[in-house]
DNA sequence: GACAGAATTGACTAAATGGTTAAACCATTT
DNA sequence: AAATGGTTTAACCATTTAGTCAATTCTGTC
């Protein structure tokens, strides 16, 4: 492992956790094993390692789903399949949807600037426009599908202090519940959408 | 209005928008329109206000949903209503969802000294374990329903950078989407739970 | 109007922080 | 073994930041 690798690992390791005003560059530097100054040697400043750190974390999580999602695949095959992909992806690294989303939130610029995700994927957005206008799911648009998806599937990791807090479960008990959770969200997003007339 | 509460609105504003790190007692100084001794005069250290601050954001948006949660409401039409109330809640503080669940994830132990809530409403508990039970909805657990509808919310508040980018929405057209939101997450939730046999 | 106590301020301090620099270290080439 | 160029470090600097404090202003009471 080289010692920029090294440093990424620390970097991401403090940020991740304490943000980018919590994180200092000798946190950083102490999680990475390497004296401060060479974090400015390998990267410059402490905006520029961040940024090298939050373009890798968001492409940690949205890629992959965008590929599923422009799949062949029928629709509802397809929520179910990017479903798992994206639990999957999220419960190996639980903090990285709230380290992205907290941070993109606080700079905006960043997403038109480094973000190379222009808009959802053109085969999803036509597969639910055709299903919308044929009424086979209830009226929607693709941002209600991806929206529905992602608060689904983030919000037990988002929200895990308060949610385990009120469900009075223990750290295995919550663990559990994460894992029934896949067949729970999918069976929510499909059955929410592809509802039959009544 | 006294000079508490002016601080505690300057407070308020900047902690929301910069969190704890990213806040310092000069801007809030600054935005309240008083000396930055003053603010230590009337409430100590900055850990102090923060904490005062956090605590009435939190009570701003869950306790009035566990009420509603608590009604003798049957469950479908008292999900609608939660829906509502939450999604209004909101609408009228957009940054409050994720200056809570950010904070509250950096200060885990907040929530077992300061927040009241102990557990999900009892009559929601009941309600969501009955209908479970009998089939009137599919499997679920409180834990599940409350992280659904707390996720389909949030998200495109919590999001809101990322979604609206890759929507290609104005802001005017976002706002719009949100108004639509409340019917669209009251179909997906309800839709999804209560589900006919097939 | 004098007094007392609370509210408010400007000036200050000590610690922390991002960043710099010159020197030391190390591997490779000649 | 001397030279070279990239890597790493300790020491340092300027700025920012939370917090303090003595002095001043304000407000109500006698």
């Amino acid at each position: 492992m080289t010692t920029k690798e090294r440093i990424l690992q620390g970097a991401h390791d403090v940020f991740q956790r304490n943000g980018f005003s919590g994180a200092t560059m000798q946190a950083i530097a102490e999680k990475s094993g390497v004296n401060k100054a060479l974090l400015h040697y390998h990267f410059g400043t402490k905006t520029e390692l961040f940024h090298a750190i939050l373009q890798q974390s968001f492409s940690q999580l949205l890629p992959a789903v965008f590929m599923a999602l422009n799949s062949e695949m029928p629709l509802r095959d397809k929520l179910r399949n990017v479903v798992e992909l994206y639990l999957g992806t999220i419960i190996k690294n639980p903090e990285l949807p709230l380290f992205v989303i907290s941070e993109l939130q606080r700079n905006p610029s960043f997403i038109k600037k480094q973000i190379n995700l222009r808009s959802f994927p053109p085969r999803f957005v036509q597969q639910v426009n055709d299903a919308s206008a044929r009424r086979e799911i209830i009226h929607a648009e693709p941002a209600d599908i991806m929206a529905d998806l992602m608060g689904l599937c983030i919000l037990p990791f988002v929200a895990r202090p308060i949610l385990q807090h009120l469900s009075g479960k223990s750290n295995a008990q919550y663990k559990e519940f994460l894992q029934h959770r896949v067949q729970h969200v999918c069976d929510v997003l499909v059955g929410g959408l592809f509802q039959v007339q009544r």
